[in-house]
DNA sequence: TTGTAAGCGTTATCAT
DNA sequence: ATGATAACGCTTACAA
């Protein structure tokens, strides 16, 4: 378990030294480097990245926070951002604070230079977009997203699993009859509860039925309207719990009966899910575990540390509650 | 930014004091606890984990590797083992050392207790093997592999997004026939490739053409003869670097030529592909930072940190040869 | 250009 | 039951 001491002892140099060689942070005449590096290969010397991030943390770095356009547009007409993205918000800005980190919250479409690293949020963020970021050539994090293609930092929950599970258990009580509908496909999150709901409903040799939903337009009604003139299906998979909850507010006004006539499935588990008449079965997305995740990854790749890009899945939690037989 | 410190000062103790509380590692007068949890509330503290990890890095944790039976097979016959899993071996041995950590090789199919961690090697841990380790109530990851529906930490390359572009760089070139040659599709990573090259050829309208190999009876012979029988594809897409070697060296006997007759490509990059004549188109798979980030997963996960289970997909590279045109 | 030494936030040993 | 303090491995003023 070689140290810096060890290397420094072996090169006979200081620690300093050694430091100055590993991190380029100084000029080292080339002699004394060289002995450092041989020393360092000879040793298998690799620095701990506990003890970096420690000496590292009175050093003041700032980092921005991207929301959409279409987030602010949102958040007016309800709460949906509150309840998903403010979760995940306070936790950054939490972690931030432990870690002595200035935070700025910007718009997504209007990147601002000098930051340390950037966190963009949610599935508004195009290949577009992202290059206006990277030309900064600094660490980025998508959250919530994940563009195909594009070999950058990502944690989202695993949306696919919990939707496949979900989807099966309406299955299993022997649903079906069992329609999704869905955001804006573009969302990566969208997409895969897409393709779980898909992949559920086909291996059980089922028939998946789509609908799109637009938040903007907030044209559920509309929506409804044309499922229900078919046909009243015996269970609904909306792609998140704001939307299942319109979904349900929309059924009352039709006096279908839930879960009786019909059973409802969210997703995230927004705080609202809970308290909502009936309370609503759904997937629970861990929000606080993403945030902090999210500013873990950052703060490792502002430390140079495991810098080659990845992409993080959280699993996720089927919650059974009284919106579904 | 409040530390243990700030804590400590407010609760009119001492930091040792407010660690105890942390850490339930001694017994605390009740009274004094009420006025550590306070004050911890009232700052809203969270221990830093690099301070944790650095001052515990002298503690002697204990892990364990598990290797299935399988790879100790095919070991034999070949370097594949080596070559591939040899590499990431290494990287975890090497971190262990230096951070002071004891490590066991084990065979999968015998777990054995008494270790503080346990990273499982390889597509071959099935869901009862899991099982057995899961009683230890230790930290587990899961290397090169994923089990659906299991909520177990796993680290794998993307090979979906890797195995996509890299049928598409044919696809592109003009082929139309391109067959894929697979292995176990109980393997997560052979059967997120096999999903990969599907979708690349059903979007760009083509039909996908699969044939498995068994890597311990190597019938690569018989599979070739089958698929030459019928026509010659103008590529073939293997399963991993290992399999795609004995295709040409099959192919050879044959005469026919790579790339004039036939494109081959491989996934993993192992040290062979690039020596091998003509070398081998294939997908990098970082072998070396995932043994990495298994390790470190493992090492918060032994530190009780950020202990919501994730998946993590490490980003996969094309990389062009002459086995292909 | 290099070395000395303080300091980062925790844990753990040893007293009390 | 609690406190004082050394130690973990590294960075970074400040000195030389």
């Amino acid at each position: 378990m070689a140290t810096i001491n060890d290397v420094a002892r072996l090169a006979g140099v200081s620690k300093a030294t050694v430091s100055r060689v590993i991190n380029n942070s100084a000029k080292v005449n080339e002699e004394t480097r060289a002995k450092v590096l041989y020393a360092i290969e000879k040793l298998g010397f690799r620095p701990q990245f506990s003890a970096k991030a420690l000496a590292h943390s009175k050093k003041q770095f700032r980092i921005a926070i991207s929301l959409s356009k279409r987030m602010e547009l949102i958040k007016d007409s309800n709460d949906e951002i509150g309840q998903f993205y403010g979760i995940i918000l306070k936790e950054i800005k939490g972690m931030a604070t432990i870690y002595g980190i200035n935070v700025k919250e910007i718009l997504l479409e209007s990147p601002e230079k000098g930051y340390d690293g950037y966190i963009l949020i949610g599935g508004d963020v195009t290949k577009e977009i992202l290059n206006n970021y990277k030309i900064f050539k600094k660490p980025i994090i998508l959250l919530d997203h994940y563009i195909l293609g594009e070999k950058i930092d990502s944690i989202s929950p695993d949306s696919f699993t919990g939707a496949f599970y979900a989807v099966n258990y309406l299955i299993k009580k022997g649903m079906k009859h069992i329609v999704h509908i869905h955001g804006p496909l573009n969302s990566y999150g969208f997409k895969s509860r897409y393709n779980g709901y898909t992949e559920a409903m086909i291996s059980a040799g089922l028939t998946p039925v789509y609908y799109e939903y637009d938040d903007i337009n907030n044209n559920i009604d509309i929506v409804l309207k044309k499922i229900i003139e078919t046909e009243i299906p015996e269970a609904i998979f909306a792609s998140n719990d704001m939307t299942a909850i319109r979904i349900m507010d929309e059924l009352k006004k039709y006096n279908i009966k839930i879960p009786d006539d019909i059973s409802i499935i969210g997703f995230d588990d927004i705080p609202r899910a809970k308290k909502y008449k009936p309370s609503l079965t759904t997937v629970k997305v861990f929000k606080q575990e993403m945030g902090n995740m999210a500013f873990k990854r950052l703060y490792e790749l502002m430390l140079n540390e495991n810098t080659h890009p990845v992409r993080i899945s959280l699993y996720t939690e089927f919650v059974k509650r009284k919106s579904t037989r």
